[in-house]
RNA sequence: CGGGGCAUAGUGCAACGGCUAGCACGAGUGCUUUGGGAGCAUUUAAUCCCGGUUCGAAUCCGGGUGCCCCGACCA
């Protein structure tokens, strides 16, 4: 894409109404807007990040057996009285709303209620299980206090799997799997040294539900390490487990403050047994059937993404999420840089290329706010030393590379 | 929901109760510039809302709204 045409500037300072690292290098980079405090709209340079972690989630839960679909935002309170979360005293986050009958709705806030409902029209077997459904869909929440950029919004999206098995061995063995699906998306999304598979506390039906937390400073949850396990525990579990491993035992734990990037948790009949979610077993004995729980706020990811890989001048994107891969300067008058922005594209690069007429300075800042992997200068000064710079964001210098090797240098990568 | 802070051109800041609300960046025009946010000239554009005090309010008072932060809360 051409930066010219992009309709979306960069602001010289950083907004005065966001403290958070992630808000202010986000809105000031053109990524997102923010509409009020927790609602930001997604920009092209936001969207396109957004929908790479996207692609990246739904690749892996996809692995694992995961149905995509897309359930309605609009609810119906008959589901969640049945499960007694429809009253504010008791489930206090909804935005509720009305038909001009006065019929009540609730915004979703989370989508076991529907989707659980649903499925009794699709499971009555054993046969019928176990199977695995999810969607990306936006979830409304009335949180008292949104906070730091995309770290607590009112408004986002939630990948929010269910899985639905005759017994909980089978949900067990599917739970270890979505535990490896997640790790994988971690680590795949840039986070993955700084993220721990995390105990935190179960509720009704487990001892424990296990959270993936990210280690950084904008977290609000405070965490402790076991360094031999590579796990952590929640501290609202830690006095249950004395300051102690639940893996191993050892009690040289470290604190520190984490962000809650995924949950996972099994549900069991939490759900299915109030809504009438039943299977026949083998001897004809009917059963509630037993279900997981998995969610990951793709934007919170990102706005993790953005307060853990970042300098003093800029976003330093992972490259499986970056906007695009390759961003190419263009300092001369010359038609060099467009013949090389046109041959890289026509390869299948993502290229943003900056023909903006501004001064060399300007293009520079703006690529390091911006933080695409490679940067490519093609400049009087580059082309008789022989070709091109390229510069990696997450270095300081770069390397002269001749014109011809790009496409090969890039598709390598 | 408790506590604290803040609200002025598109953005970032300034202005003792008093003159035409100032500066920088941005944007427009013209000329000059091009390896780390360039120069000159010129133009553009603002006091969150409602009420009060006062000869006079961006400034003081009351109420509201919004934003940020701390805490509480948070499948």
């Amino acid at each position: 894409m051409k930066q010219s045409q992009l309709f979306t500037k960069t602001l010289k300072q950083t907004p005065s109404d966001e403290q958070s690292y992630n808000a202010r290098a986000l809105i000031q980079g053109g990524f997102i807007n923010k509409e009020m405090a927790g609602v930001y709209d997604f920009l092209p340079l936001g969207l396109r990040v957004l929908n790479k972690i996207i692609a990246i989630i739904r690749e892996e839960i996809n692995a694992v057996g995961g149905q995509e679909t897309f359930l309605a935002s609009l609810q119906n309170p008959e589901l969640w009285k049945k499960t007694n979360r429809w009253d504010d005293a008791i489930y206090d986050v909804w935005f509720k709303t009305k038909l001009k009958n006065d019929t009540e709705l609730g915004l979703a806030t989370t989508h076991e209620e529907p989707l659980t409902n649903l499925l009794r029209k699709h499971i009555s077997s054993y046969k019928d299980l176990p199977k695995s459904i999810y969607h990306f869909q936006t979830k409304f929440r009335n949180e008292t206090r949104a906070k730091s950029g995309l770290m607590r919004l009112r408004e986002f999206i939630m990948k929010d799997a269910y899985s639905f098995h005759a017994s909980e061995e089978d949900l067990d063995a599917y739970y270890e799997k979505m535990k490896a699906a997640y790790t994988n998306i971690f680590k795949r999304a840039g986070l993955g040294d700084l993220t721990y598979l995390t105990f935190a506390s179960g509720g009704t039906f487990s001892k424990y539900s296990h959270e993936f937390q990210t280690l950084t400073s904008a977290g609000e949850d405070i965490i402790y390490i076991c360094e031999k396990c590579r796990v952590a525990l929640n501290r609202e579990i830690i006095e249950d487990v004395n300051h102690k491993c639940t893996e191993c035992g050892n009690d040289k734990l470290r604190e520190e403050k984490a962000v809650e990037v995924g949950n996972i948790f099994k549900l069991k009949t939490k759900y299915s047994s109030p809504l009438g979610l039943a299977f026949m077993d083998e001897e004809g004995v009917s059963k509630d059937v037993v279900m997981g729980c998995y969610g990951i706020g793709p934007q919170r990811l990102m706005g993790t993404v953005v307060e853990t890989l970042h300098d003093e001048k800029g976003i330093i994107w992972p490259e499986a999420i970056a906007p695009f891969k390759v961003h190419i300067l263009s300092l001369n008058k010359g038609t060099e840089a467009e013949k090389i922005y046109a041959d890289l594209s026509s390869a299948g690069i993502e290229v943003l290329f900056d023909d903006r007429e501004l001064t060399a300075g300007e293009k520079f800042a703006d690529a390091d706010l911006i933080g695409i992997p490679y940067r490519v200068v093609v400049s009087e000064k580059s082309l008789a030393a022989g070709g091109v710079e390229v510069k990696k964001r997450s270095e300081k210098e770069g390397d002269i590379e001749k014109v011809e090797n790009l496409l090969k240098l890039f598709l390598k990568n």
